[in-house]
DNA sequence: CGGATGTCAGTCGGACTGATATAA
DNA sequence: CTTATATCAGTCTGACTGACATCC
């Protein structure tokens, strides 16, 4: 297969998958949103509101009132930058890590019982990949500078 | 590692790599649950507005008008199911299926601009667990029987 | 002062619940 | 008659745009 073509089928691939992975609902009343906050401090640790701009799929002033209503549910933290008046740092309260955790581990579960079900050369590559993901990860970090481009039509 | 120790691995590392490979947002207007819709619907090829209430993650109520503004839009197409006259068969149009091929083409070329940058041998892993997400996704259909247990808190 | 960070106000799309029509 | 499929009506959450306060 060339290049190009096996990229298209991976990328097919993982679009089928993620349609079965991301079927878990909003849980706690948490909206999709809110979780995908959580979800980026706890891989990120700690950053400002404006950060999150970059990574949430929502605006500015929708993250001001998640972010809100996350701090008032206990869920982060929220403290002022000591380097810039303007800006607070947020962080995730250990509720907020333990809800992140608990998809977490529902999801594991729920991946846990198909994975059972491969043959055990699969399961093992399968398994094997996860250090091929944090790498593509580290690299979509690096190059976070460039533009993005936002919406296209 | 112990065998569920590498299935959280995994699924933390599928968690944050979709962080990186979700980030299309919405384009021409359609939001996240019209977008789902076209795309199981290209998964599939044709089923029932019921159908779709088992793999959208949104209710009936709302599947009705979403269906109905896609098919107002050109689409999807709907037409009776001639063995049941309470239900109509859905399937993309040709312009419904150009939106997610278009869509999937733009992530498979970030995912590709990503790939490149891979050690070669890393590069051919990921590139080779295709078939196994496949065979996930063909497990997760063949049990799509059981209760699913839709939100728990 | 000009640019960045964050919030406020008003509007609106889209999802929910509960009730309803029609066919199996 | 009861159940399944789909829709209608009314309500409300949450995202958007545009204006604004505050600090670099």
């Amino acid at each position: 297969m060339d290049p190009a073509r096996a990229v298209q089928r991976l990328t097919r691939s993982i679009e089928d998958f993620n349609s079965v992975f991301i079927r878990l609902p909003s849980s706690n009343r948490l909206n999709f949103s809110a979780l995908s906050v959580l979800h980026t401090l706890s891989r990120v640790g700690s950053c400002r509101l404006s950060d999150l701009v970059g990574t949430e799929q929502i605006k500015q002033p929708a993250l001001t009132s998640a972010v809100a209503k996350l701090e008032h549910d206990g869920l982060i933290d929220r403290r002022p930058d000591p380097s810039d008046g303007r800006a607070s740092m947020l962080s995730l309260t250990p509720a907020g890590e333990s809800i992140v955790t608990r998809r977490h581990t529902e999801r594991a579960q729920r991946l846990g019982s198909l994975i059972d079900r491969l043959p055990p050369t699969d399961r093992t590559r399968l398994l094997g990949i996860a250090e091929v993901l944090d790498q593509i990860v580290r690299l979509a970090d690096e190059r976070a500078d460039e533009p993005e481009e936002g919406t296209e039509q």
